[in-house]
Formats: structure tokens, sequence, C-alpha cells
DNA sequence: CTGAAAGCGCTTACAG
DNA sequence: CTGAAAGCGCTTACAG
């Protein structure tokens, strides 16, 4: 800038003016500075600018699960539209599902000074968040509530989908129902098989606990768990399960056996309705999810004391054949 | 840090000394610097650090054409691998395929000093890029290559692929082999249907251009041109979809009017293999763009003067029962 | 309409 | 081992 100012022959804030298209710039003045600007190549420097200013850095950070995975990426485009929207920009992060490597990124995301964060979190204390919350960061938490402390939530009505999928297989004569899943610990499986249980016992029946296989995936964990449930005197007649990969896996071993099991999938994918008989699924709706938290953010950072809120999303049963299967 | 240095009865530069780790620091002093440092909830700023320093931002910026699209998700996240082991964090963008759009975020990015950018361009003249590129900006080209300038660029061999699908599907007995796309007007396509000439040119086989339907998607577009293929006095027998729509959308037909059409579909995605048949595929390695874009990217920041490079990765044919149906 | 001075929160180069 | 001064590239508040 200092250069500009010299080959245009004005002062700093001269080119000040002009480069932020303030008023008050004679004509001519203004010419000599752009003129000066593009022989020189120059370009304001926001880092600057922002430190300057002293408040918003105008951006925002993405901590998701993981960047790759297609719910994370869907929400990641809806925060980044409504980021457009409000002239920001969007770090990304992925934690991996590692609670270190979350920290890890949220420090170096406040250090950055990012006006604020949006979060899929891994771990389950999140008190070095209200830390910095305290000292005007910003934070939503998506798809998962903030551990040990109060703060905004996104979060899709889980247990709502689990019972509907449930209720579906009931209505279609079910009574036999397995629920299939991994990943035991985190919010929204806990959430699902809850939402099983309650819609089993709404309809008088007894649950099962052999029909409820969640746990860590092992090799071999799903063709195996199949097979039990498939097989034996009282076999399951229907599955649910609690993610895509379940789904797929589950598709195969039932495909390969030959069976006929009806199945209710958790999370709608890519040519679901392709495969043959097409996949019944609960869908969930990821860029609804990025959307209403980058709202939530945006009103946080626009107004200083909003009361804290839980926004729950509902999911939607999606019927496409596997799951209207009739019990044998 | 003033008020941390007050606070502890130091000098400003005693407190940089401790939190940037710096030896020779009084071990009672350092303590002292750590207590005001925890009860003032300081926090260094990366901003006002990486101003002084005068350097690097530690941060890059990738340029997608759709952040939520599988391949460019699956890119970013390679990317940002590569960036957390080079200590940089990633900031996202989604042109949406549009070059208005593209120049904006480069020229927010580039505002914002990242030290580079990965750039999967939309547009066809990058010459804008070049300016700072000069100035000291790098920038690698991913999936397409730059327009009217010269940059690095990582590209994936879409002649090939095509033409491994063509001569695939001849080697299975095929003659009338037709291809269909959308956005004729990109890079990629433009290269598949090149390879497509190619291979059956190479096979002595004269090119009929009703065969060739590659054309802005529009309403009803697929479903209409996949009945004009597979009908009349001369059909075609195999089909070569150049994206996992037409893939999709050709299926569906095929299927809806119990045809049996060889196809190999470019791009692998999710359950191609859960589809009865199972769908042949030309596929691509988005994460091996990414992580060999990024180290591109990682060695123009390390040394100063390189020349520029093209890589091309290969891509892979994956059998699976669609491409393997033999001509009636 | 234009400019000189101070300052954002740090680090660098130097002195003690 | 510790500190006072200058400066990174801008903007703010004030004066002319």
């Amino acid at each position: 800038m200092v250069d500009v100012a010299r080959q245009a022959g004005v002062s700093l804030k001269t080119v000040s003016r002009v480069i932020n298209n303030e008023a008050g710039v004679h004509e001519g003045t203004a010419a000599r500075v752009h003129e000066a600007v593009s022989r020189l190549g120059f370009r304001r420097n926001d880092v600057a600018r922002n430190l300057r200013r002293g408040l918003s850095t105008a951006s925002i950070g993405v901590l998701v699960e993981d960047i790759a995975h297609t719910a994370c990426s869907a929400l990641t485009w809806a925060v980044e539209q409504a980021a457009r929207e409000h002239g920001h920009l969007v770090l990304v992060g992925s934690s991996d599902q590692d609670p270190v490597r979350e920290r890890e990124l949220f420090s170096a995301f406040v250090s950055r000074r990012v006006d604020g964060l949006i979060i899929v979190p891994a771990g389950d204390d999140h008190r070095y968040v209200a830390r910095e919350m305290l000292l005007g960061t910003a934070a939503v938490f998506v798809d998962r509530p903030s551990g040990r402390i109060a703060a905004d939530a996104v979060l899709s009505d889980n247990a709502g989908g689990a019972r509907a999928a449930v209720d579906h297989l009931l209505a279609h004569g079910h009574r036999r129902i397995a629920v299939v899943g991994e990943r035991p610990g985190i919010y929204p499986i806990r959430e699902r098989v809850a939402g099983y249980r309650a819609a089993l016992t709404k309809a008088g029946i007894a649950v099962d606990e052999r029909l409820i296989r969640v746990d860590r995936a092992r090799e071999g964990f799903t063709d195996r768990i199949a097979l039990d449930l498939l097989e034996g005197d009282d076999p399951a007649t229907a599955v649910v399960t609690l993610s895509n990969l379940m789904t797929v896996a589950m598709l195969r071993t039932i495909r390969r056996e030959g069976r006929r099991v009806a199945l209710v999938g958790f999370d709608d994918f890519e040519s679901s309705d392709l495969i043959e008989p097409a996949v019944t699924v609960v869908a969930q709706d990821p860029m609804a999810l990025g959307r209403t938290a980058a709202s939530l953010l945006f009103a946080r950072l626009a107004a200083e004391s909003r009361s804290i809120e839980r926004i729950v999303l509902p999911t939607r049963l999606i019927t496409r054949g596997s799951g209207e299967i009739p019990p044998p």
C-alpha cells in the first residue's frame, strides 16, 4: 500500500479510501490510485485489515467427522452457501472421530480467530469449547449434542426415525425385528436403539435382547451376525440397519443366502432405488442440518445475547420395496 | 498479550518467549506467565503473528466445483491430510461450475493470503491466476488443466479410460457401441469422447456419429436418447456412460424396457456392485488426485523455482457384470 | 477533498 | 535471562 501511495503521489489514507470505495475522493486522484494499483498488482491484505478493524475475520470453521463422508460434505456445502450470503469464508477440518484431533483443530481455528464454528463432535467433553465461547467465539453443534456444556445444537430425530422404521415393519406383520449397527457409543446410534425399543414396547412386544446387535465393527462382524439372526428356531424376519455400511453388508448376506427378509436402512444413499428390491430407508437431511446450524451460528454472531437453542429436524421414511416384504 | 504481561509483571517479549516455547526464560518467570495466560484465557492471535512474521499464513485454499460431490469431497479430504502434515489449515469454496464465482472465491482466498490454492477449474481463462502466481501465490490445477496460462496440473487419464471401456466392449463382441454424456464442453468429457473415437478407429470400426450422444442435459434427455439408441434398425448393443448420472439414468431405462445392453460407466459409485447386474466402471481415484496435487503444491511452496509439471493419473476398469453382457 | 499520527496483536533485532 | 523500540499492512480518529 505504501508503494501504491508513492506511485500515485498520495497518502496512505487516500489509497485506503480508494480501494475501499469510500466517498469523497477526487476523481482524478482516484484514477491515479487505481492505475498504481493495477500497475503494481496491489491487492488489499485482508489479514491486516481484519486485524486493525479488530472484529471479525469473516471466516467460520466447520469441524466434521470426515469431509469425505457424504453427509459431512453435504452439510459443509450448505454451510458454505450460508457463509457466502454473509460474506464469510469457510475453513474445514476432519476430526476422524478422534477427540484429540478435534480439539487440535478447534484450537487452530480459534487461534486463527474464526468468528464461529460448526462442530460435528467426536468427543464427549467440550468444556474447552465453553472457555472460548465465553471469550466471544460462537459454536453450534450438529448431529450430536455438546458434552458437559450448554450450547446450540441441531440434531436429527434419530429416535423418531427408528420408531417409524419399526412401526412400518410392524404394520407389515413383522414381530421378529432385529436391529444391527456399529459404534454403539455415539449419540445417534443410542437414540436409534432407544427408538427401536420404544416402538416395540408401545406395540406390546417384549424386546428380545438377542435381536439387538449393535457393537463395534470387526472383521466379518456383520456377516456372522446376519447369519445368527436369520438362522435358528425363531429367526428375525425383518432388520433395521443403523448405517449405510450395515445396510449394504446385510443386503449382501441376505442375497447370498437367498433369504427373503424385510429391511429398513438408516440413511438414504445414491442408487438405493436401483438395487433389487429397492431399499426402504429412513432419510436424514444433512443439507438441512448444515443450513439450520449456519443460520443459528450467524444469528448468534449478530446478536450478543440469545438463549441456547436445540433444534431437532425430522427424518423421513422412504418406502421402496425392501421394507414392505411380508414375513414368511 | 499486554494484559498477560501486566498480570505476570514481565515485558511483552517475555510473554512472547513463553507462549512460543523459546529457550532461555527463567523457570519461575515462565510459571508466572503461564499462570497469567490461563487466568486470562489468553490465546495467541495467529493472525497478528503471521502478519508480523510476514511469510506464510499456513493455510491453503481448495476451490472445487461442488464440495457436496463425492469426487470433490474425497479430493478435499486428501488435501486436508497433506495440509495437516505440513501444519496448514484448509479453506474450501465451491464454484458451482461458475467461472465468475470461481474468480470471486479465488480473489477472496488470495486477499486472505493463503499460501497456495488447489483448483478444480470451472472457467477456461486463468490469466487472473497467473498474475497472483507472479506475486507469490502457488496454484495447482486438478482434474482439468488451466486455461491460457502455464501451471501445474494433475489430471486423470480420461482418454485412456474411455479407450479401455471401448476395448473391453469390443473384446466382448460389440460393434455398435454408443457413448452418452452431458456437459460436452468440459475437458474430461472431451477427452473421453476422443478416447472413444480413438479406440473404435484403432479397431477399424467407422465411428457412427449417431451413436455419440453427448449434450447438455435436458428434461427427459437421457430417457429419450436411450430409447433412440436401443431402437431402430441398427441399435446400439453397448453403451459407455460418461457420468454417474448418465449411468443411473441409462440403467433405469434399460431395466424398464427389459433390454439386455452392455454398459460401462464412468466413475465408480457406492453400491455399484449391489445392482443387478453389477456395474462395470472406469474408476478414477479422486483421493490420489488430491494427494498428488497437494504434494505438488507443497513442493512448490518449499522450492522457489520448479519447472511446471503435468501429472496424469491412470484410471482403472473394474469389471462387475454389466460390461460383460454379450451382444444379442 | 486529503493527510499525519496512532494503533490492531504480535515478532524481530538489538541492547543490557 | 529480560526488555524497549520498531514494524508487519492495514484502518481509525482527528486535523486541515
